[in-house]
DNA sequence: TCTTGTTGCTATAACGATATAGTATTTATT
DNA sequence: AATAAATACTATATCGTTATAGCAACAAGA
């Protein structure tokens, strides 16, 4: 069960090793290997299993032909379903994936970094938090290849992908001005990222577009703070905001915390209060009477991460835009449908 | 920006590269180099910003301090709760983990052992599927340490750490029992899995003992089954079965078709049906009024997974046990607390 | 004094590939 | 026929390490 390296095979067939690599590489006209070498050998090296080590090609090449995606969290559903599909894609194109996570730890994505650079990944894929500028400007220095997900930064500029944040938070304040809701909350967290101002912006513009205040309707819950203290907040948010009728959760994992506040209050969806998240999550869909919420594309975004990767890696060509802006969809389920509040 | 290599700090400090090598890698008096110079190297190294190129470790050693992780998905909570433990723990030990999943995809474990061990990986941490005993033969034939999780296969001595189903699902069963269920269903999956088996002997077992029938009370869901399927199959148990009481879900994802079924045929936890899962999901806890369970320490596996393939790495001891069931534990929630049926 | 041993380091090969430069042989050009 | 050019390969250096064998210089034992 021992490997084959080319060397063998090229002892096998009685050619030096540079002609194998040659032929195995694809570069047998280009360097005038006959017709019938190039297929024995090729037949000898299929006969014998052999496969290039990747490990002598990266350190040769200084290629590795793997990608790093450094997301905010691995549990978290936006990772579960991207990874398969930039998987995938990236397999397409015959690179492999390694996955890592910041885990809400500022300082860990410098490490992160560095060690994929150590790793000599070819490409990165990265969701940016707050810490993060300073190490995605070294790369792009570096000439790195850079995409960056689902959030940007609007000093750098790097090739990004994201929904359209802004319109996602436009609809769903439609749908719910639209089914009459007027006292609409926002619960927002204070983290510095474009995704996140462009949504609060769009609930306000939302609001006094409707003639409708916003003075005591947002929520800004620290980043650093632990679940039980969100949840905490965002219970005395929905106890003391008077005449509250709807909450507009800015992330999934804000709208998780909300869930739990609201079981906890023992309120009953829709009929007490009205909500709906930004993102989408098992958890919405399942429970009753399912959750409205804003569904990002993540497919799409995935698979534009990659095409925009692969573009600056040289594989393929999908025109030049390189900040991508992807449309998302409302997803209307009970706790908007049909709580109309007419009491009051 | 460029890379310093070793070769750099050894034609600074004045040195030869063999020399550097072995300061660095503390075997400075082994091989007898001079505290003087050795700490000397060790400055300008540090003052350089020197690495180890970890790609040429690799090729030189043969090793690449890295451990492939193998699991069913990555989209999974198991997977969720196990990766970041496992990753820490690794960190300790000076290892990196590397995650892949077979996605379901019986052939697909195959491709992935081959594509780990092209890499180098240095060890495996596997949850088995039924098709990838004979690679894991070979793995094993081939001296590569290999740990496996939450399942085994009786017929391949290899280390494994997995929770006791059957005592798990004794509690459960237990639980219901005495909660007064009597006619309780068990859903389970066909995969030819020692855990699979070890769940349904428990709850035959258990229904025995009790002194009640279990004829018409278990139905199998073909894993190849796409989700709709599964759920129309689970919905016309749930119909066909008649007095059912309670119903215990023998894997989580047979959990969320159930939950799925249950919410479409309007059925009212618990007071119309009890249910119970093996095995633990954010959606159980939130979903009212709160889904009973059987948790796995996942902490507890994953650290001791890590501690098997140590010893076989040749890094700490931990005992001689190397086939080990943790216990797991009984979530009483809402599903199975008040409802006791009394009418029928 | 001559062998033997120790100290403190260096030269070199190797891991498994790739890529540049080189060499021998045949074919074309004038 | 002599030179140039194309053909079909091979030799060799290199990527950044590690590990074995080797080599001076000096000390110690006979």
């Amino acid at each position: 069960m021992k490997r084959v390296s080319l060397k063998d095979i090229a002892r096998i067939a009685g050619v030096s090793p540079s002609t194998v690599s040659f032929v195995l590489n694809g570069k047998a006209k280009q360097m005038r290997i006959s017709e019938a070498l190039a297929s024995k050998i090729m037949e000898v090296a299929k006969k014998e299993g052999y496969h290039p080590n990747p490990v002598a090609v990266s350190l040769r090449t200084g290629k590795s032909q793997i990608l790093g995606l450094i997301v905010e969290t691995i549990s978290g559903n936006f990772f579960a379903s991207l990874s398969r599909i930039i998987e995938d894609e990236a397999a397409r194109f015959g690179y492999k994936v390694v996955y890592t996570s910041t885990e809400n730890n500022r300082q860990k994505g410098k490490e992160l970094i560095g060690m994929l650079s150590q790793r000599q990944v070819d490409g990165y894929i990265i969701t940016p938090t707050p810490g993060m500028e300073q190490d995605i400007k070294e790369l792009i220095a570096d000439n790195k290849p850079v995409v960056l997900m689902d959030s940007y930064f609007p000093g750098i500029d790097v090739p990004h992908v994201l929904v359209n944040n802004y319109e996602g938070v436009l609809k769903g304040m439609a749908h719910l001005i639209e089914k009459g809701y007027r006292r609409v909350g926002f619960v927002t967290v204070d983290l510095n990222l474009v995704q996140m101002e462009e949504r609060l912006k769009a609930f306000q513009d939302s609001m006094h577009k409707a003639g409708l205040p916003t003075d005591d309707l947002v929520l800004s819950i620290k980043y650093e703070e632990d679940k039980e203290q969100g949840i905490h907040q965002v219970t005395s948010f929905i106890q003391n905001t008077p005449d509250l009728e709807a909450v507009f959760f800015a992330t999934n994992y804000l709208g998780l915390l909300g869930l739990e506040s609201i079981h906890r209050l023992g309120l009953k969806l829709p009929d007490d209060l009205a909500m709906i998240v930004f993102d989408d999550h098992d958890v919405f869909r399942l429970y009753p009477p399912g959750i409205t919420c804003i569904r990002q594309p993540a497919e799409e975004i995935a698979k534009t991460a990659l095409e925009l990767l692969m573009e600056q890696l040289g594989k393929g060509n999908n025109g030049g835009e390189s900040k991508i802006e992807i449309s998302p969809g409302l997803v209307v389920r009970g706790t908007t449908e049909y709580g109309q509040k007419v009491n009051k």
